[in-house]
DNA sequence: ACGATGATTATGACCAAC
DNA sequence: AGTTGGTCATAATCATCG
């Protein structure tokens, strides 16, 4: 079913992919690839700025005016303009204030007030909007959508937003993962808006997919989400949200029935509740079935559980602690015989692997409850964070920590002899009394992914030594959201960390250093510079549902067309990438368009090598299923001038990569800004060449200090082996643009790589 | 063809329940 | 204290009628 209002509110999708796409005929060369470049730096929300046919020259102009708003600091004028916001806007009024607009045809004033009058009312709010993404959006004031008179919660004043040294600041703080909205926590295993929570929860479990209006890529901000349902309910999934969270139809009628039941025992205070005759008479559901037991947790957070009293604490932050210690369980905020007693009425099964999670779980909650409380303590504090580092590196550690600060639903038995499992296990439950662990134990956050052999450990971590092995992947990626999270909340609200790495906006030059005192444990700056990072990348893996480009993925006979069209999509990707960049945006216009013509073919090169599988010989990708690679033998397609050479080029900056680096996905990713901010000679302002050149250190020292806090002083072997596999990359960036001539057809090759490789 | 009206749909915010 | 679904208000479109 298609949102009438939706389509209506869209920006007009042809003229979108007018713009994106470019006209052909207008394109020359380089400028062409300006504009190309300039489409994709603008986003959907630039292009709706008129409702004409946009031809090279026009949208040049569009361009320019947009990029006026764009350099313009939002934040301020928002919060100004966006006052009136509080009082409600009614239809009239909204009228009143722009007669101009007054056309069906016009996407803006099909709007609900709370974009109309932003938008009207100053380009600014464009500029807001845009800077609505996750990673631009730095705190809680900055949401162009924050004071618009519906969302009320978030017009405090502006003194109280984003205060991030009261709790409830930091609370306020929270970014939805998949708009960059204000969140309220976490919902379906993500911190999210209300708005996203309810638009999964109504569409997650729907049977007939929505369709995308544009090209399968939307860029989804809390102007945007609405233009585009499927890429909205796409990028949903792809932060994590789980929609096996939703609760069934079962489990709905059993909280119904739960509702009615309490209301009728509210009906009859004077009942004896104990009374075993008026029991039945009150509930509708029998005790064995109650539905308390499972209410708040899904079957697939705690695996089920069957028979036996059970313990669920509502949080982590409250009933994890009581947990510990038996004594305090009848502190738990349910009634007596509900949460302690009783069966959860057999839904789902468990097996060793969930009971034995469940153990783990519980002791990492603990560690990464007492280390987020210290870090709410003492905000920012080098302590706090390692603690919390601390806690999260020996979750990620067991693997199987489940990402939620929800409740864990177990018998009393299981947990005591799941528990005694896991103390006789290496991993004892370090964080309760300070103990750091076994003694390989090396506290870091960003440990190298499970199938990464660290030369710290031989290649063992604590999960194999667990035998554990066969958890399941899914715990992995859980965990990691999780961490993501919650490092990213508490970092978020850490009054001490006003420099962040890469904003401009007090960044000091020692916030990174090799051979800080904390030894190889990353400081908060660098943490915080690698979520950045992080999630700048995080749109690179999404899935592609539809689009030409599938289509040419799709084919078991690719063309050197259809790598050609392959590639596009990496590069559009690698152009939004680059926009989330704090240090991108820092640059000019024309030194962004520079560093993406200079580095473009090289960061492609780079992702190639991370897709690369030697056992089939080709390149794999998660946009679109398994089957669908590329084999390395396209090559052979190629231009036959240059193509062997370019093939070999290839497999040797493969193997010039160390197999550790090759795995690291956010290794490759700081390789590739590396490579990004390495052209500064082609670009022409003093200004953005400093700018570039620092950025290009500060990538350099953070990867090193990223490698080093995996590896410790075998970073440096990988130090000595970067230089020579980035000047193998130059070459095969150089020689590249040759590689498709004559080999392509040229009118179905999407534009933008045909900027890049000449095709006749 | 046009405007008025009610129905339908999607969205977002708030809230109670647990 | 955090997460869930329910509920309501709002906005936009569609269908119908005069």
């Amino acid at each position: 079913m298609t949102s009438p209002r939706a389509s209506a509110e869209k920006p007009s999708a042809e003229s979108v992919d007018n713009a994106a796409s470019g006209s052909s005929s207008a394109r020359v060369d380089s400028s062409g690839l300006v504009n190309e470049i300039r489409c994709l730096v603008a986003s959907k929300e630039e292009m709706e700025l008129d409702k004409v046919a946009v031809t090279s020259r026009q949208y040049k102009m569009q361009f320019a005016r947009v990029m006026e708003t764009l350099n313009e600091p939002p934040e301020e004028k928002v919060i100004k303009e966006e006052r009136p916001g509080l009082l409600p806007v009614s239809p009239s009024s909204s009228e009143d204030d722009e007669p101009q607009m007054n056309t069906p045809e016009d996407p803006v004033i099909h709007s609900p007030p709370s974009l109309r009058a932003p938008v009207l009312g100053s380009p600014t709010s464009i500029a807001a909007a845009l800077h609505n993404s996750p990673l631009n959006q730095g705190g809680y004031g900055q949401s162009p959508t924050g004071c618009d008179g519906e969302n009320r919660t978030s017009c405090e004043s502006p003194g109280s937003a984003g205060d991030a040294t009261d709790p409830e600041g930091r609370r306020r703080q929270k970014t939805c993962r998949v708009c960059g909205d204000h969140a309220t926590g976490y919902n379906f295993n993500v911190i999210t808006c209300e708005s996203c929570k309810a638009f999964f929860r109504r569409n997650a479990l729907r049977p007939k997919e929505f369709k995308c209006p544009y090209s399968e890529d939307c860029d989804i901000n809390s102007v945007s989400r609405r233009f585009c349902q499927k890429c909205r309910l796409r990028k949903c999934f792809s932060v994590g949200m789980k929609k096996e969270w939703i609760l069934n139809e079962e489990q709905l009628r059993r909280r119904k029935n739960s509702r009615l039941n309490n209301m009728a025992n509210q009906q009859r205070p004077l009942q004896n509740p104990h009374d075993p005759s008026m029991k039945n008479i009150s509930s509708p559901v029998s005790v064995l079935t109650s539905p308390q037991m499972s209410l708040h947790s899904p079957p697939s957070r705690h695996g089920g559980l069957s028979m036996g009293p059970i313990v669920s604490p509502p949080s982590v932050t409250t009933s994890a602690f009581s947990l510990l210690s038996p004594t305090d369980s009848s502190n738990s905020d349910s009634p007596p015989g509900q949460n302690r007693c009783g069966p959860l009425g057999g839904i789902g099964h468990h097996s060793s692997t969930d009971s034995y999670d469940s153990a783990l779980l519980l002791q990492q909650r603990l560690q990464l409850a007492q280390a987020r409380q210290a870090a709410v303590q003492s905000m920012g504090s080098p302590q706090s964070m390692l603690q919390l580092s601390q806690a999260a590196a020996a979750a990620n550690r067991g693997v199987t920590v489940d990402p939620l600060r929800g409740r864990v639903m177990m018998s009393i038995d299981e947990y005591q002899s799941l528990m005694q499992m896991a103390q006789s296990s290496n991993l004892s439950p370090m964080g309760l009394n300070g103990d750091q662990g076994s003694p390989d134990y090396k506290p870091n956050v960003f440990s190298p992914p499970m199938n990464m052999t660290s030369p710290l450990n031989g290649g063992s971590n604590g999960l194999a030594e667990l035998g554990a092995g066969h958890i399941k992947h899914e715990f992995d990626e859980r965990l990691k959201n999780y961490l993501d999270g919650a490092i990213n909340d508490e970092l978020n609200g850490s009054p001490d960390l006003a420099a962040v790495f890469g904003n401009g906006n007090g960044k000091k030059d020692d916030d990174i250093h090799p051979g800080d005192k904390l030894s190889f444990q990353l400081n908060t700056a660098e943490l915080r510079a690698l979520d950045n990072v992080r999630e700048a990348f995080s749109g690179m893996n999404e899935t592609l549902d539809s689009g030409k480009q599938r289509e040419s993925f799709m084919k078991n006979n690719k063309t050197p067309t259809d790598i050609m069209n392959i590639m596009d999509i990496t590069m559009r990707r690698l152009v939004k990438m680059s926009k989330k960049l704090p240090a991108f945006n820092e640059l000019s216009n024309e030194g962004k368009f520079a560093l993406l013509k200079g580095g473009m073919v090289e960061m492609l090169t780079v992702r190639g090598v991370t897709r690369y599988d030697a056992s089939s010989n080709s390149w794999k990708t998660p946009v679109v299923p398994d089957q669908y690679n590329v084999p390395v033998s396209m090559f052979d397609q190629l231009n036959m001038d240059c193509r062997d050479e370019q093939k070999h080029r290839f497999m040797q900056f493969v193997s010039a990569l160390h197999e550790d680096l090759r795995k690291n996905e956010l290794a490759i990713s700081l390789i590739m800004l590396i490579v990004l901010f390495s052209h500064r000679d082609n670009v022409n302002s003093p200004n953005d060449r400093i700018l570039i050149d620092k950025h290009h250190r500060d990538y350099s020292a953070l990867l090193f200090r990223y490698l080093e806090s995996l590896y410790g002083e075998d970073a440096r072997k990988f130090q000595e082996i970067l230089p020579r596999a980035l000047e193998l990359l130059h070459v095969i960036s150089d020689h590249s643009i040759t590689l498709f001539m004559g080999t392509v057809k040229t009118e179905e090759a999407e534009p933008l790589p045909r900027e890049f490789f000449k095709t006749d």
